[in-house]
DNA sequence: TAACATCCAGACAGATCTGTTCGCTTTTTT
DNA sequence: AAAAAAGCGAACAGATCTGTCTGGATGTTA
Protein backbone atom coordinates (compact mmCIF):
# COMPACT_ATOMS: atom_id res chain seq x y z
CA UNK A 1 0.00 0.00 0.00
CA UNK A 2 1.08 3.09 -0.81
CA UNK A 3 -0.89 5.92 0.74
CA UNK A 4 -0.06 4.95 4.18
CA UNK A 5 0.44 8.49 5.25
CA UNK A 6 -2.62 9.45 3.99
CA UNK A 7 -4.02 6.59 5.93
CA UNK A 8 -2.45 7.33 8.95
CA UNK A 9 -4.04 11.08 8.81
CA UNK A 10 -7.40 10.17 8.27
CA UNK A 11 -7.30 7.60 11.27
CA UNK A 12 -5.95 10.58 13.70
CA UNK A 13 -8.37 12.93 12.41
CA UNK A 14 -11.40 11.36 12.59
CA UNK A 15 -9.79 10.35 16.33
CA UNK A 16 -8.69 13.96 16.96
CA UNK A 17 -11.94 15.36 16.37
CA UNK A 18 -14.21 12.84 18.37
CA UNK A 19 -11.71 11.94 21.35
CA UNK A 20 -9.78 14.75 21.20
CA UNK A 21 -5.83 15.07 20.57
CA UNK A 22 -4.90 14.18 24.09
CA UNK A 23 -7.01 11.59 24.63
CA UNK A 24 -5.82 9.83 21.22
CA UNK A 25 -2.94 7.60 21.94
CA UNK A 26 -0.37 6.51 19.25
CA UNK A 27 -0.95 3.09 20.04
CA UNK A 28 -4.99 3.81 19.48
CA UNK A 29 -4.04 5.47 16.14
CA UNK A 30 -1.95 2.25 15.18
CA UNK A 31 -4.64 -0.30 15.38
CA UNK A 32 -7.61 1.73 13.69
CA UNK A 33 -5.35 2.63 10.70
CA UNK A 34 -3.77 -1.25 10.69
CA UNK A 35 -0.32 0.49 10.30
CA UNK A 36 3.10 -0.84 12.77
CA UNK A 37 4.33 1.48 15.07
CA UNK A 38 7.52 1.91 13.02
CA UNK A 39 5.61 3.14 10.09
CA UNK A 40 3.60 6.51 11.88
CA UNK A 41 6.89 7.18 13.21
CA UNK A 42 8.53 7.03 9.87
CA UNK A 43 5.90 9.09 8.04
CA UNK A 44 5.43 11.54 10.76
CA UNK A 45 8.68 11.80 13.14
CA UNK A 46 6.40 12.78 16.64
CA UNK A 47 3.18 13.28 17.44
CA UNK A 48 3.36 16.97 17.59
CA UNK A 49 4.22 16.86 13.89
CA UNK A 50 1.48 14.75 13.45
CA UNK A 51 -1.24 16.80 14.71
CA UNK A 52 0.47 19.59 12.36
CA UNK A 53 0.12 17.83 9.61
CA UNK A 54 -3.59 17.23 10.57
CA UNK A 55 -4.11 20.97 10.90
CA UNK A 56 -2.33 21.50 8.08
CA UNK A 57 -4.15 19.57 5.82
CA UNK A 58 -7.88 20.53 7.43
CA UNK A 59 -7.10 24.09 6.37
CA UNK A 60 -5.49 23.07 2.61
CA UNK A 61 -8.94 21.84 1.92
CA UNK A 62 -11.10 24.67 3.36
CA UNK A 63 -9.54 27.14 1.27
CA UNK A 64 -9.16 24.63 -1.42
CA UNK A 65 -12.78 24.34 -1.26
CA UNK A 66 -13.87 27.61 -0.52
CA UNK A 67 -11.28 29.23 -3.19
CA UNK A 68 -12.88 27.15 -6.10
CA UNK A 69 -16.80 28.16 -5.21
CA UNK A 70 -15.37 31.94 -5.46
CA UNK A 71 -13.69 31.49 -8.24
CA UNK A 72 -16.12 33.14 -10.59
CA UNK A 73 -17.26 35.33 -7.69
CA UNK A 74 -14.45 37.75 -7.78
CA UNK A 75 -14.78 39.69 -9.99
CA UNK A 76 -18.94 40.94 -8.10
CA UNK A 77 -17.76 43.02 -5.70
CA UNK A 78 -20.98 42.89 -3.73
CA UNK A 79 -21.69 39.31 -4.17
CA UNK A 80 -18.54 38.27 -3.33
CA UNK A 81 -19.40 38.83 0.46
CA UNK A 82 -22.57 37.05 0.48
CA UNK A 83 -21.62 34.64 -1.24
CA UNK A 84 -18.88 33.98 0.99
CA UNK A 85 -21.35 33.74 3.78
CA UNK A 86 -23.41 31.14 2.26
CA UNK A 87 -20.37 28.79 1.80
CA UNK A 88 -19.66 29.64 5.88
CA UNK A 89 -22.87 28.25 6.80
CA UNK A 90 -22.92 25.47 4.21
CA UNK A 91 -19.05 24.31 5.55
CA UNK A 92 -20.43 24.77 9.34
CA UNK A 93 -23.60 22.64 8.93
CA UNK A 94 -22.09 19.82 7.06
CA UNK A 95 -22.31 17.01 9.20
CA UNK A 96 -18.62 16.61 8.63
CA UNK A 97 -17.72 19.55 10.05
CA UNK A 98 -16.56 18.87 14.08
CA UNK A 99 -15.56 22.77 14.93
CA UNK A 100 -12.48 24.41 13.85
CA UNK A 101 -9.16 22.21 14.09
CA UNK A 102 -6.97 24.85 15.52
CA UNK A 103 -9.38 25.62 18.14
CA UNK A 104 -8.32 22.47 18.79
CA UNK A 105 -5.13 22.70 19.04
CA UNK A 106 -4.70 26.09 20.77
CA UNK A 107 -6.93 25.02 23.29
CA UNK A 108 -4.84 21.63 23.99
CA UNK A 109 -1.77 23.24 23.91
CA UNK A 110 -2.24 26.73 25.91
CA UNK A 111 1.30 27.15 26.00
CA UNK A 112 2.05 29.72 23.54
CA UNK A 113 5.44 28.24 23.11
CA UNK A 114 4.80 24.92 22.14
CA UNK A 115 4.04 23.92 18.00
CA UNK A 116 1.34 23.15 17.81
CA UNK A 117 -0.13 26.77 19.60
CA UNK A 118 1.85 28.35 17.44
CA UNK A 119 0.62 26.98 14.09
CA UNK A 120 -2.76 27.33 15.63
CA UNK A 121 -2.39 30.48 15.95
CA UNK A 122 -1.07 31.02 12.58
CA UNK A 123 -4.16 29.23 10.82
CA UNK A 124 -6.02 31.56 12.84
CA UNK A 125 -4.46 34.95 11.40
CA UNK A 126 -4.39 33.47 7.74
CA UNK A 127 -7.99 33.22 8.18
CA UNK A 128 -8.27 36.57 9.15
CA UNK A 129 -5.88 37.76 6.46
CA UNK A 130 -8.01 35.58 3.71
CA UNK A 131 -10.92 37.54 4.74
CA UNK A 132 -9.94 40.86 4.79
CA UNK A 133 -8.38 40.10 1.71
CA UNK A 134 -12.13 39.28 0.14
CA UNK A 135 -13.62 42.40 2.08
CA UNK A 136 -10.41 44.33 0.08
CA UNK A 137 -11.27 43.18 -3.04
CA UNK A 138 -14.84 43.64 -2.56
CA UNK A 139 -13.95 47.30 -2.35
CA UNK A 140 -14.66 47.68 1.27
CA UNK A 141 -13.13 51.10 3.21
CA UNK A 142 -12.03 49.40 6.00
CA UNK A 143 -11.33 46.08 4.96
CA UNK A 144 -9.37 44.87 7.88
CA UNK A 145 -11.73 45.61 10.25
CA UNK A 146 -14.39 44.00 8.83
CA UNK A 147 -12.37 41.13 8.29
CA UNK A 148 -11.41 40.88 11.93
CA UNK A 149 -14.89 40.61 12.59
CA UNK A 150 -16.35 38.18 10.01
CA UNK A 151 -13.68 36.23 11.81
CA UNK A 152 -15.45 36.31 14.91
CA UNK A 153 -18.73 35.60 13.98
CA UNK A 154 -17.84 32.50 11.80
CA UNK A 155 -15.36 31.24 14.77
CA UNK A 156 -18.13 32.31 17.44
CA UNK A 157 -20.47 30.59 14.93
CA UNK A 158 -18.63 27.71 14.51
CA UNK A 159 -18.14 27.12 18.24
CA UNK A 160 -21.85 27.21 18.88
CA UNK A 161 -22.91 25.31 15.91
CA UNK A 162 -20.57 22.10 17.00
CA UNK A 163 -21.94 22.47 20.20
CA UNK A 164 -25.83 22.74 20.41
CA UNK A 165 -26.12 21.96 16.06
CA UNK A 166 -30.10 22.12 16.20
CA UNK A 167 -30.04 26.02 17.69
CA UNK A 168 -29.91 27.43 14.45
CA UNK A 169 -26.69 29.18 15.58
CA UNK A 170 -25.25 29.05 11.50
CA UNK A 171 -28.00 30.71 10.47
CA UNK A 172 -27.92 33.56 12.77
CA UNK A 173 -24.41 34.01 12.33
CA UNK A 174 -24.74 34.21 8.78
CA UNK A 175 -26.86 37.07 9.24
CA UNK A 176 -25.16 38.62 11.61
CA UNK A 177 -21.98 38.58 9.28
CA UNK A 178 -24.44 40.08 6.25
CA UNK A 179 -25.62 42.88 8.61
CA UNK A 180 -22.31 43.91 9.64
CA UNK A 181 -21.14 43.60 5.73
CA UNK A 182 -24.01 46.05 5.17
CA UNK A 183 -23.00 48.30 7.61
CA UNK A 184 -19.86 48.89 6.08
CA UNK A 185 -20.44 49.23 2.74
CA UNK B 1 -6.11 25.75 57.22
CA UNK B 2 -10.33 25.67 56.73
CA UNK B 3 -10.16 26.91 52.79
CA UNK B 4 -8.30 23.71 51.59
CA UNK B 5 -11.13 23.49 48.36
CA UNK B 6 -10.40 26.53 47.45
CA UNK B 7 -6.60 26.30 47.31
CA UNK B 8 -6.93 23.17 45.51
CA UNK B 9 -9.77 24.91 43.18
CA UNK B 10 -7.37 28.08 42.56
CA UNK B 11 -4.57 26.51 41.75
CA UNK B 12 -6.61 23.87 40.07
CA UNK B 13 -7.74 26.64 37.52
CA UNK B 14 -4.09 28.55 36.83
CA UNK B 15 -3.26 24.83 35.71
CA UNK B 16 -5.98 24.46 33.53
CA UNK B 17 -5.70 27.41 31.80
CA UNK B 18 -1.85 27.53 32.00
CA UNK B 19 -1.45 23.75 30.72
CA UNK B 20 -4.60 22.35 29.76
CA UNK B 21 -6.68 19.79 31.62
CA UNK B 22 -5.20 16.67 30.52
CA UNK B 23 -1.76 18.58 31.05
CA UNK B 24 -2.37 18.83 34.53
CA UNK B 25 -2.27 15.78 36.46
CA UNK B 26 -3.48 15.17 39.79
CA UNK B 27 -0.14 14.51 40.91
CA UNK B 28 0.83 17.97 39.53
CA UNK B 29 -1.96 19.94 41.25
CA UNK B 30 -1.75 18.70 44.51
CA UNK B 31 2.19 19.39 44.64
CA UNK B 32 1.49 23.39 43.29
CA UNK B 33 -0.91 23.29 46.10
CA UNK B 34 0.93 21.23 48.99
CA UNK B 35 -1.98 19.25 50.05
CA UNK B 36 -1.93 15.51 49.95
CA UNK B 37 -3.64 13.39 47.40
CA UNK B 38 -6.52 12.09 50.09
CA UNK B 39 -7.17 15.77 50.77
CA UNK B 40 -8.08 16.25 47.17
CA UNK B 41 -9.86 13.47 46.49
CA UNK B 42 -11.81 14.32 49.87
CA UNK B 43 -12.80 17.41 48.37
CA UNK B 44 -13.60 16.30 44.88
CA UNK B 45 -14.26 12.82 44.29
CA UNK B 46 -12.70 12.49 40.88
CA UNK B 47 -10.76 14.63 38.59
CA UNK B 48 -13.96 15.09 36.23
CA UNK B 49 -15.51 16.41 39.84
CA UNK B 50 -12.51 18.79 39.98
CA UNK B 51 -12.94 20.14 36.46
CA UNK B 52 -16.93 20.54 36.51
CA UNK B 53 -16.23 22.46 39.87
CA UNK B 54 -14.00 24.89 38.50
CA UNK B 55 -16.32 25.60 35.36
CA UNK B 56 -19.00 26.19 37.84
CA UNK B 57 -16.81 28.52 39.79
CA UNK B 58 -15.35 30.55 36.53
CA UNK B 59 -19.28 30.88 35.32
CA UNK B 60 -20.23 32.03 38.90
CA UNK B 61 -17.85 34.82 39.31
CA UNK B 62 -18.64 35.94 35.98
CA UNK B 63 -22.44 36.09 36.45
CA UNK B 64 -22.05 37.65 40.04
CA UNK B 65 -19.65 40.42 38.35
CA UNK B 66 -22.14 41.49 35.57
CA UNK B 67 -25.24 41.40 37.59
CA UNK B 68 -23.43 43.36 39.66
CA UNK B 69 -22.17 45.96 37.06
CA UNK B 70 -25.59 46.18 35.07
CA UNK B 71 -27.94 46.15 38.68
CA UNK B 72 -28.73 49.80 38.01
CA UNK B 73 -28.75 49.73 34.04
CA UNK B 74 -31.81 47.38 33.86
CA UNK B 75 -33.90 50.27 34.16
CA UNK B 76 -32.72 51.95 31.36
CA UNK B 77 -33.54 49.30 28.38
CA UNK B 78 -31.41 51.52 25.85
CA UNK B 79 -28.21 51.50 27.83
CA UNK B 80 -28.74 48.26 29.32
CA UNK B 81 -27.35 46.12 25.69
CA UNK B 82 -24.42 48.97 25.19
CA UNK B 83 -23.14 48.73 28.72
CA UNK B 84 -23.08 45.08 28.18
CA UNK B 85 -20.78 45.45 25.42
CA UNK B 86 -18.80 47.43 27.92
CA UNK B 87 -18.44 45.11 30.22
CA UNK B 88 -17.62 42.76 27.93
CA UNK B 89 -14.78 44.30 26.55
CA UNK B 90 -13.39 44.74 29.84
CA UNK B 91 -14.00 41.28 30.89
CA UNK B 92 -11.91 39.48 27.59
CA UNK B 93 -9.44 42.40 28.01
CA UNK B 94 -8.25 41.49 31.69
CA UNK B 95 -4.87 40.32 32.02
CA UNK B 96 -6.37 37.33 33.81
CA UNK B 97 -8.47 36.40 30.97
CA UNK B 98 -7.55 33.14 29.47
CA UNK B 99 -10.09 32.39 27.20
CA UNK B 100 -14.26 31.14 27.94
CA UNK B 101 -13.73 28.05 30.23
CA UNK B 102 -16.45 25.80 28.71
CA UNK B 103 -14.58 26.05 25.56
CA UNK B 104 -12.17 24.68 26.93
CA UNK B 105 -14.58 21.93 28.51
CA UNK B 106 -15.93 21.23 25.17
CA UNK B 107 -12.75 21.23 23.16
CA UNK B 108 -10.95 18.83 25.89
CA UNK B 109 -13.80 16.50 25.60
CA UNK B 110 -15.28 16.12 22.73
CA UNK B 111 -17.89 13.34 23.43
CA UNK B 112 -21.34 14.55 24.37
CA UNK B 113 -21.69 11.63 26.57
CA UNK B 114 -18.80 13.09 28.59
CA UNK B 115 -20.02 14.89 31.99
CA UNK B 116 -17.73 17.85 31.68
CA UNK B 117 -18.80 18.12 27.25
CA UNK B 118 -21.95 18.00 28.63
CA UNK B 119 -21.64 20.73 31.52
CA UNK B 120 -20.05 22.95 29.33
CA UNK B 121 -22.85 23.18 26.69
CA UNK B 122 -24.67 23.51 29.44
CA UNK B 123 -23.07 26.39 30.31
CA UNK B 124 -22.98 28.19 26.87
CA UNK B 125 -26.89 27.89 26.46
CA UNK B 126 -26.79 29.66 29.68
CA UNK B 127 -25.05 32.08 28.57
CA UNK B 128 -27.39 32.37 25.27
CA UNK B 129 -30.15 32.79 27.84
CA UNK B 130 -28.83 35.19 30.04
CA UNK B 131 -27.98 37.48 26.89
CA UNK B 132 -31.81 36.67 25.37
CA UNK B 133 -33.28 37.93 28.32
CA UNK B 134 -30.98 41.14 28.58
CA UNK B 135 -32.22 41.59 25.29
CA UNK B 136 -36.14 41.14 25.92
CA UNK B 137 -35.54 42.98 28.70
CA UNK B 138 -34.33 45.73 26.74
CA UNK B 139 -37.23 45.78 24.40
CA UNK B 140 -35.81 44.34 21.68
CA UNK B 141 -38.48 42.32 19.14
CA UNK B 142 -36.83 38.86 18.20
CA UNK B 143 -34.32 38.87 21.45
CA UNK B 144 -33.75 35.28 20.80
CA UNK B 145 -32.08 35.91 17.78
CA UNK B 146 -29.76 38.39 18.98
CA UNK B 147 -28.82 36.85 22.10
CA UNK B 148 -27.92 33.86 19.99
CA UNK B 149 -25.79 36.88 17.81
CA UNK B 150 -24.09 38.40 20.83
CA UNK B 151 -23.61 34.94 22.21
CA UNK B 152 -21.59 34.03 18.71
CA UNK B 153 -19.79 37.59 18.72
CA UNK B 154 -18.58 37.57 22.32
CA UNK B 155 -17.83 33.67 22.16
CA UNK B 156 -15.69 34.36 19.06
CA UNK B 157 -14.21 37.70 19.82
CA UNK B 158 -13.06 35.89 22.96
CA UNK B 159 -11.25 32.96 21.26
CA UNK B 160 -9.51 35.77 19.05
CA UNK B 161 -8.83 37.69 21.64
CA UNK B 162 -6.73 34.69 23.61
CA UNK B 163 -4.82 34.03 20.36
CA UNK B 164 -3.88 37.33 19.69
CA UNK B 165 -4.26 39.59 22.34
CA UNK B 166 -3.22 42.33 20.35
CA UNK B 167 -4.71 42.40 17.45
CA UNK B 168 -7.77 44.60 18.56
CA UNK B 169 -10.09 41.91 18.29
CA UNK B 170 -11.85 42.67 21.80
CA UNK B 171 -12.86 46.36 20.43
CA UNK B 172 -14.10 45.17 17.13
CA UNK B 173 -16.30 42.12 18.87
CA UNK B 174 -17.78 45.25 20.89
CA UNK B 175 -18.18 47.38 18.05
CA UNK B 176 -19.81 44.30 16.10
CA UNK B 177 -22.08 43.63 18.88
CA UNK B 178 -23.24 47.34 18.80
CA UNK B 179 -23.95 47.45 15.21
CA UNK B 180 -26.04 44.40 15.28
CA UNK B 181 -28.02 45.96 18.67
CA UNK B 182 -28.78 49.07 16.82
CA UNK B 183 -29.75 46.93 13.12
CA UNK B 184 -32.15 45.37 15.68
CA UNK B 185 -33.70 47.73 17.37
C1' DT C 1 15.58 -15.90 -8.65
C1' DA C 2 18.30 -12.74 -5.93
C1' DA C 3 18.68 -8.31 -3.65
C1' DC C 4 16.41 -4.77 -1.54
C1' DA C 5 13.12 -1.92 0.76
C1' DT C 6 9.00 -1.85 3.36
C1' DC C 7 5.91 -3.29 6.80
C1' DC C 8 4.03 -5.86 10.86
C1' DA C 9 3.79 -7.55 15.54
C1' DG C 10 5.48 -7.06 19.79
C1' DA C 11 8.73 -6.23 23.41
C1' DC C 12 10.84 -2.63 25.79
C1' DA C 13 12.13 1.73 28.34
C1' DG C 14 10.92 5.31 31.39
C1' DA C 15 7.66 8.36 32.48
C1' DT C 16 2.99 9.60 33.75
C1' DC C 17 -1.94 8.87 34.51
C1' DT C 18 -6.15 8.32 38.13
C1' DG C 19 -7.43 6.63 42.32
C1' DT C 20 -6.72 3.89 46.96
C1' DT C 21 -4.63 2.85 51.19
C1' DC C 22 -1.71 3.10 55.32
C1' DG C 23 0.81 4.85 59.21
C1' DC C 24 2.03 9.09 61.50
C1' DT C 25 1.53 13.91 62.79
C1' DT C 26 -1.06 17.98 63.41
C1' DT C 27 -5.11 20.45 64.40
C1' DT C 28 -9.61 21.01 66.23
C1' DT C 29 -13.23 19.94 69.38
C1' DT C 30 -15.13 18.48 73.75
C1' DA D 1 -6.11 17.23 78.91
C1' DA D 2 -8.42 13.55 76.31
C1' DA D 3 -10.82 12.26 72.17
C1' DA D 4 -11.85 12.92 67.47
C1' DA D 5 -11.06 14.64 63.08
C1' DA D 6 -8.25 16.04 59.41
C1' DG D 7 -4.05 16.27 56.71
C1' DC D 8 0.60 14.74 55.20
C1' DG D 9 3.89 11.85 52.80
C1' DA D 10 4.55 7.85 50.48
C1' DA D 11 3.75 3.64 48.62
C1' DC D 12 0.92 1.02 45.63
C1' DA D 13 -2.05 -0.77 41.72
C1' DG D 14 -2.99 -1.04 36.98
C1' DA D 15 -3.29 1.34 33.06
C1' DT D 16 -1.54 4.38 29.55
C1' DC D 17 1.72 7.64 27.46
C1' DT D 18 5.60 8.64 23.58
C1' DG D 19 9.26 6.81 21.26
C1' DT D 20 12.85 3.00 20.05
C1' DC D 21 14.25 -1.31 18.51
C1' DT D 22 14.33 -6.21 16.81
C1' DG D 23 13.19 -10.34 14.13
C1' DG D 24 10.56 -12.10 10.70
C1' DA D 25 7.13 -11.68 6.91
C1' DT D 26 5.76 -9.41 2.69
C1' DG D 27 6.27 -7.17 -1.53
C1' DT D 28 8.84 -4.78 -5.26
C1' DT D 29 12.61 -4.39 -8.51
C1' DA D 30 16.31 -6.05 -11.36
Amino acid sequence: MKNMREKILAVATQLFESRGIHASGVDTIIAESGVAKATLYKYFPSKNQLIIEYLREKSNRFYAWINEKLADKKGDSQELLFELCNLYEQWITTPEFNGLPFHIGSVEFPDPAHPVHHYSIELSNELQHYLSELAAIAGIKDAQTLGQQLTIIFEGGAMIERLSPDSGAAKRAKNAAITLIKASI
